[in-house]
DNA sequence: GAAGTGGATATACC
DNA sequence: ACTGGTATATCCACTTC
């Protein structure tokens, strides 16, 4: 039976049946109801040509490729059919043979076969069959198409696929047709386990909350009273079959929670395997997948496990305030909301109603991650639309793959073939280089400045890329002599004037990001936004993807030779800036903080629009922001005006603080406090009476230990294995400690604790750790001498006040002179 | 054993 | 291993006198 429907794929997979590769999609239908479609392509690689072979050599070529048969690990296979066609590699004209496989997994052993001396390179072989596919049919996630195919009803082929699937049809894909059609709302359940013991399946799940629209449950074996959303089961094994059941009856599109690629799902499954039950979660009754190196990845069949930590990390990390991605800080950043208080504890010490907030807090942990899903679903849709992979895979990738991806997904229009991945030699070979130069920085002059503007290079290093054209397949071995060039590290570099596709890509990508931006600005909504900053982060991703050593497209000299021209062009405006009579204080990378000296705003815009219209190509300034005041201070040792640190107040009395220990979390909260205060009085105020004030009352206070011990708690985080540590440092030596109470604790954690004072005099820091939540009291003298007054010296500096002589600190060396 | 210096480490900026 | 380089600051580890 022949059947149309609209189709919106969610979820991609393949099978093998009878030697070829088939795409499995899940996805919905117009109605809401769940849809497989099954569908191949066409497998092929290619075999790019030496120049100057003539036809009869091509021909000869063509046949002994079509007579290649393999038997691989029990499968025999051949080559199909070959094909020439007129492509680009690396934007060069050349002659290539199009190789069609049976089976995308023979294609690595069928290009082991082409050491003919005729042919110079193979290209395609290392693509996903899923990336191909898409690349093939044009069928991306999460859009709609209008799908015509055959419904299979329990039939055998493919091996009764269709029979073991929970799907509403089942359709073999005749054709494809995209439709305009955008919205899409998909249905989410968020789940959240509690358990004993947090190492994977040492101890027992004592709940699981679930949470889907217009459900919500707490599933428990820990018997208390009736309670509205709890619902008991008999024990452990039990629950977990009610939470598999509760997944199936729900069947959400997006299974998803928080950690719960690393957490949750793993622990599930390791208690599933003790009490010998079937994980089945996935759409054909399968269990959780777990894949990928380091960080592990939790596949559900049919259903699309989103684990928001992973995605959160590479879309908002960088743009968030957040000093940890707990789920109670996104949480609060993201939707205002917290965790509810929970200590946690051992189940067998819980008692009575302790066990109603427990639940309470375990239910909302799961409401929190399905808000969060709610407020990133924008831009998972975008991020999945712009790579053209699967949303599984958008959300857990970093930002490299997602630019390769972009590129990888729109080679075609180039009629470019595809680079290879680098080799584990040349991967070895790219990380042995040095590093090349990069940012200029401009030394400031320490000192409080008023009336302040920043310019700023929209897209800097991107529109760098654009306006010189700078790529791994524009980059010329041999100058040419119209072509850009720039010096590094004191060698000249050429780029050819030719467009690439690269930059064409990019500046694509910049000019979209433009327009959502401006389309943003005119009538925001959420889908706006998130492609503004999907676009925005892509071509951000791109300078840095340039001189990552795991690039396809990887170009050193590309990747310096941006950061040359970004120099040049700071260093061009700032001179530029300073003629017209402006005072430049201060820049980094791409953008400047100057003085008006005197100057009007209209003659600031109209001075950036003339400093506008002499820029080359794409490359663009824009106004940040006027400052009515700012701040710059020396380094610790006095002699230079300190980089990257600065604070600044607009002319609405916001603050904007870069570098200073304020926005540091390895500083304790007194400490960090005290300086934004000051740092506050002196902007606003525009001298320092004020907070010469305050720091007398804030020492005085630490002195009389007035101040509460929690102020006091420096954290810091936990790079690596304790035992890699060469340099045992205050935070290595409280994780041991950690160690030894059993403290769950790991690489990543952030360590928190505070300097005590001892009885003894002790040297070393170290010596005077003690856990946050260990008792005794802190060390006034390392309080006042290594966070309050470090952080606010040199603030003081600035207005010639030395204050640690007029505080008398430096001087006094033991605690008896206090 | 104090003082000075470089290395290891963490975190921030763009 | 999972974008890049630039920069500050702390504390330890080691050397020197």
């Amino acid at each position: 039976m022949s059947m149309k429907l609209e189709f919106n794929p969610i979820d991609y997979d393949y099978f093998d049946f009878e030697g070829r590769n088939y795409a499995k999609i899940i996805g919905r239908d117009n109605n809401g109801k769940r849809v497989c479609i099954i569908d191949s392509c066409e497998v092929y690689f290619w075999a790019i040509l030496k120049e100057g072979l003539n036809q009869k050599e091509i021909e000869k070529l063509q046949k002994k490729i079509e007579d290649i048969q393999l038997d691989v690990k029990g499968r025999k296979t051949k080559v199909e059919k070959t094909e020439v066609h007129n492509k680009k590699f690396l934007g060069k004209d050349v002659k290539a043979i199009k190789i069609f496989a049976t089976n995308y997994k023979d294609m690595h052993d069928i290009a082991g076969e082409l050491g003919m001396p005729e042919i110079e390179k193979r290209r395609g072989y290392d693509i996903g069959f899923i990336s191909h596919y898409i690349i093939e049919k044009k069928l991306n996630p999460l859009q709609w198409y209008e799908i015509d195919g055959e419904v299979l009803n329990n039939s055998l082929e493919f091996g009764g696929i269709d029979s073991v699937l929970e799907v509403d049809s089942c359709i073999k894909v005749d054709s494809i047709k995209k439709l305009e059609k955008q919205n899409l709302s998909p249905k989410i359940l968020a789940f959240d386990i509690e358990a004993d013991e947090l190492k994977i399946g040492e101890g027992e799940i004592l709940m699981i909350s679930l949470v889907s629209e217009n459900f919500k449950k707490v599933l428990t074996w820990k018997k208390h009273k009736d309670l509205p959303n709890v619902e008991y089961v008999k024990d452990e094994a039990e629950l977990i079959e009610k939470f598999v059941h509760y997944v199936k009856k729900i069947s959400p599109d997006f299974l998803t929670g928080y950690f719960t690629d690393g957490f949750d799902i793993p622990y599930l499954k390791a208690r599933a395997e003790k009490y010998k039950i079937k994980l089945s979660l996935g759409l054909d009754g399968s269990q959780p997948k777990f894949s990928r190196g380091i960080t592990t990845t939790a596949r559900i069949d049919g259903i699309v496990h989103i684990d928001l930590f992973r995605f959160i990390e590479t879309a908002y990390s960088q743009y968030m305030s957040s000093e940890t991605l707990s789920l109670n800080e996104v949480s609060h950043e993201f939707l205002g909301e917290s965790k509810k208080e929970h200590e946690h504890r051992h189940s067998s010490k819980i008692n009575g109603d302790e066990w109603t907030s427990y639940f309470e807090y375990n239910l909302q942990d799961s409401v929190l991650a399905y808000k969060i899903f709610e407020k990133i679903w924008p831009d998972l849709l975008e991020f999945t639309r712009i790579m053209q992979e699967p949303v599984f895979d958008v959300s857990r990738n970093g930002m490299s793959t997602n630019v390769e991806d972009y590129i990888i997904h729109n080679l075609q229009k180039f009629n470019e073939i595809p680079e290879k991945r680098p080799t584990y030699d040349e991967i070895g070979e790219r990380r042995g280089r040095g590093k090349y130069e990069g940012a200029f920085v401009l030394e400031p002059k320490a000192g409080l400045y008023e009336n302040l503007a920043i310019f700023d290079f929209t897209s800097s290093y991107g529109s760098v890329i654009v306006t010189y054209n700078l790529s791994k397949s524009t980059f010329l071995e041999e100058p040419e002599k119209d072509s850009y060039s720039t010096e590094v590290a004191g060698k000249k570099v050429y780029f050819s004037k030719k467009p690439g596709f690269f930059p064409k890509m990019l500046e694509e990508v910049i000019e979209k990001r433009r327009q959502y931006k401006e389309e943003l600005k005119n009538k925001p909504d959420a889908i706006k936004k998130a492609r503004s900053n999907a676009f925005k982060l892509l071509a951000n991703a791109s300078y840095g993807y340039l001189g990552f050593f795991g690039a396809r497209y990887y170009c050193e000299e590309a990747a310096a030779a941006t950061a040359s021209f970004a120099r040049q062009a700071v260093k061009e405006a700032i001179e530029k800036t300073n003629k017209a009579g402006f005072g430049v204080i201060y820049a980094d990378t791409d953008g400047f903080a100057f003085s008006l000296n005197e100057k009007t705003k209209k003659q600031t815009e109209d001075f950036l629009k003339k400093l506008n219209s002499e820029l080359p190509g794409i490359m663009e300034l824009e106004l940040e922001e006027f400052y009515k005041r700012g701040i710059w201070v020396t380094t610790r040792t006095g002699e230079f005006g300190a980089k990257k640190k600065y604070a600044l107040v607009n002319e609405s009395g916001k603050l904007k603080i870069r570098g200073f220990e304020t926005v540091r979390r390895d500083w304790c909260a007194l400490a960090r406090n005290t300086q934004s205060r000051i740092l506050k009085m002196i902007l606003e105020d525009g001298n320092e009476t004020k907070s010469f004030e305050y720091i007398k009352k804030i020492v005085k206070e630490v002195k009389e230990r007035k101040v509460n011990l929690k102020e006091m708690t420096i954290k810091t985080q936990l790079k690596k294995p304790i035992s890699e540590y060469k340099s045992i440092t205050p935070h290595v030596v409280a994780a041991k400690r950690m160690i030894e109470r059993e403290i769950p604790m790991d690489i990543g954690v952030v360590i928190e604790y505070y300097i005590s004072e001892t009885k003894e005099k002790k040297k070393l820091v170290r010596e005077k750790v003690k856990l946050a939540d260990e008792k005794g009291e802190y060390d006034i003298e390392y309080y006042l001498k290594h966070q309050i007054l470090p952080a606010v010296e040199n603030i003081f500096q600035v207005f010639g006040i030395d204050i640690n002589a007029v505080l008398e600190t430096k001087k006094q060396k033991t605690l008896g002179d206090f």
